[in-house]
DNA sequence: CGCCAGTTTGACCAAGATCAACGCAAGTGG
DNA sequence: CCACTTGCGTTGATCTTGGTCAAACTGGCG
């Protein structure tokens, strides 16, 4: 009760709909996630495509099955921004207004969920529990969203990029192994930083020990030293 | 139905509640009203006044009366980062976790309303309009909070502060002429710039004749050339 | 093998930060 | 009422971070 605005620690609804964090198995599922999967449809997309542009209108949300995908803002004169990296396991498309103001764009090879807003909104009118869970999720977002402005308002780019490898140490698996699945340019535009930086900072932890780089195209990066990366964004906490 | 997820026009329940923009009169006030009305208390704050600390426990939200609140993120070593302009009309404090991770102050002389949120969620229960109307907020809330990381992360300090005025000259009641109650060192703190550079693109538009400022301390900013302001910013559309 | 896309590194540049001085209006206390 | 202080705004000089431009490198692939 009265969770509305307000965070429990209960297990998240949602979670049993195909957006756990992978390896968390949904303990015991419901009837509506019976439902929820007849609604969806599988699709897939190749690296570099659009699965839906700024402008369309929102009629749809997704959640990542494998793979990754990058919501992108463009600006009239090509300048580019990056708002979320969404991994397996993640929803994207879902807390947004009627049109799209950003696109979504696979990384590379990308399988998602296609659920239909229509008969979503339908499912969630018909379900309290998931109508709170998706205002809970929408919360975090914002919160989530926050802090990446507070990020790219104060830190410097070490810190932004040290920033960077935590947060996506922590969401993977492995806690000390890591595949980068998107470019540097990718990454500069999360960052607000330019390509060149973001490679001359990762090659600053290279240098001093902090991660290791392997594997085709730099992407495998292996964690050296923890509490050296963190100490790097100790400033933001 | 259906707006869980999605934005349909029309009016905001919460508009009755205290959260209008002033000027647009709560045409037929609900019964909810009375009962929201009831369970709110009127504060004051000085200039500078701290309405709630990083760390509290968010157990009340707010609505502006009248005058000017910041939402602050402070770093470890006394970075500081504005989230949030909060003007009269505008909620506060109310799509947040369990626990503060931004705080609260009066920019100048500062009333709000205080409704705790075990009462307030009750009511939110008991309506599904409120309901569907704070995840519309919140919705709205998230769409702004990502176009400002797309600000910070790629438009220049004059696109910044250009940006910045015509958000609020749009948010003001008088098409060209605004009173801007922070100081420099707010703006640029909102703006991930320094209250220096905010001062150089603020004179370099007095300069250029786009606005012109006078009163004490240069609060007051009159509008000269609505379209060469739009023009510093049309690459962000 | 040669091309391609992405990465890395270096040299140089510029936007904006930092440091510093000064101006100006509003308190404040004698 | 006036000297003094305080807080904020403005401007200039200089410096630094990160951007820009350019070249070399790397591994994958047709």
């Amino acid at each position: 009760m009265h969770t509305w605005s307000g965070v429990d620690g209960s297990r998240s609804a949602f979670e049993d709909f195909g957006c756990s964090k992978p390896g968390i198995p949904p303990s015991r599922q419901p009837d509506a996630l019976i439902a929820f999967e007849q609604i969806g449809t599988r699709l897939h997309f190749k690296r570099g495509q659009e699965i839906y542009a700024e402008g369309d209108v929102a009629d749809s949300w997704y959640s990542v099955m494998s793979g990754t995908v990058r919501i992108c803002k463009l600006l009239a004169d090509g300048r580019r921004h990056i708002a979320e990296f969404c991994f397996a396991g993640d929803c994207f498309g879902l807390f947004t207004l009627a049109m799209r103001a950003v696109s979504a764009e696979a990384v590379g090879e990308v399988f998602v969920m296609c659920y239909p807003k229509h008969q979503a909104d339908r499912l969630i009118d018909e379900n309290p529990r998931l109508a709170r869970d998706l205002y809970h999720r929408t919360v975090c977002e914002l919160a989530k969203a926050q802090s990446r402005t507070t990020l790219l308002a104060r830190l410097t780019a070490t810190e932004r990029v040290a920033s960077f490898l935590i947060e996506v140490f922590n969401r993977g698996h492995a806690p000390h192994t890591l595949n980068l699945p998107m470019t540097r340019y990718d990454i500069a535009d999360y960052l607000g930083l330019t390509l060149e930086t973001v490679c001359r900072e990762l090659s600053a932890l290279k240098r001093d020990g902090v991660i290791a780089s392997s594997g085709r195209r730099s992407t495998r990066i292996e964690l050296g030293d923890r509490d050296a990366l963190e100490g790097l964004c100790e400033a933001a906490r």
